[in-house]
DNA sequence: CGGACATATCGACATATGTCAATATGTTTG
DNA sequence: CAAACATATTGACATATGTCGATATGTCCG
């Protein structure tokens, strides 16, 4: 997959047309967050503070390469962190990434 | 498709877990905006204020049919508005929509 | 009413995506 | 090193999605 993990330098989605390549960027970003399984993730995460990879599966109820799947594309897109501790992956919210998407979008 | 011209009722992302009703009520609403032709097409009109569904095809270098189907998904979530002036119609963005889709965010 | 034009829907197609079982890789500890 | 366990990757599959040409529907005007 394509790695999105640059900033979300546009303006606001509101005050310039959008480029093809910056629509195509903020899409990827988007679609990362547009499924069910992922947003869950990233409320469950974010809540938290922070989660380890090893209750997801059986949060979300669904397979451990599944989840693995999902916690990927969220990472790609800059949208979790994540850290290893040991032999377990520890995962964060990037506020920071949150926020871009929330600038570009109002 | 379903209707998702609904309220984005649920509490921020960030505050409480996501439940699974509300998590596939976000997720649609993001898949609208999570493609690059649609999110150009609201970042177009967005800054024009409002824009013909005439000139669109021409904008987004997209058939007829195609810009057509993008823009009743983007309807559908609730990101645009559509007005019928005459055998012309015409598109806003909902400013209200976009809002909800940032506090849910952040 | 009937022609002209704008928009929507349908049908078909290629591609993308979500999912899981099986397997591989990585990490700790005996 | 070897066993045990956590996570990632692979392969396969069904379903969803973006796209367009053809056609239908809707709207005005002569």
């Amino acid at each position: 997959m394509t790695d999105l993990q640059v900033p979300l330098c546009c303006a606001a989605v509101t005050a310039d047309p959008l480029g093809e390549d910056d629509a195509a960027l903020l899409a990827g970003i988007l679609k990362a967050l547009a499924d069910p399984v992922r947003i869950r993730l990233v409320s469950i995460i974010a809540t938290s503070g922070e989660a380890c990879a090893c209750d997801l599966p059986g949060i979300v109820d669904k397979s451990q390469p599944t989840v693995s799947h999902h916690l990927r594309q969220l990472v790609d897109a800059g949208i979790l962190e994540r850290e290893q501790r040991g032999k377990w992956a520890w995962f964060r919210v990037s506020s920071e990434r949150l926020g871009e998407i929330c600038a570009v979008l109002c």
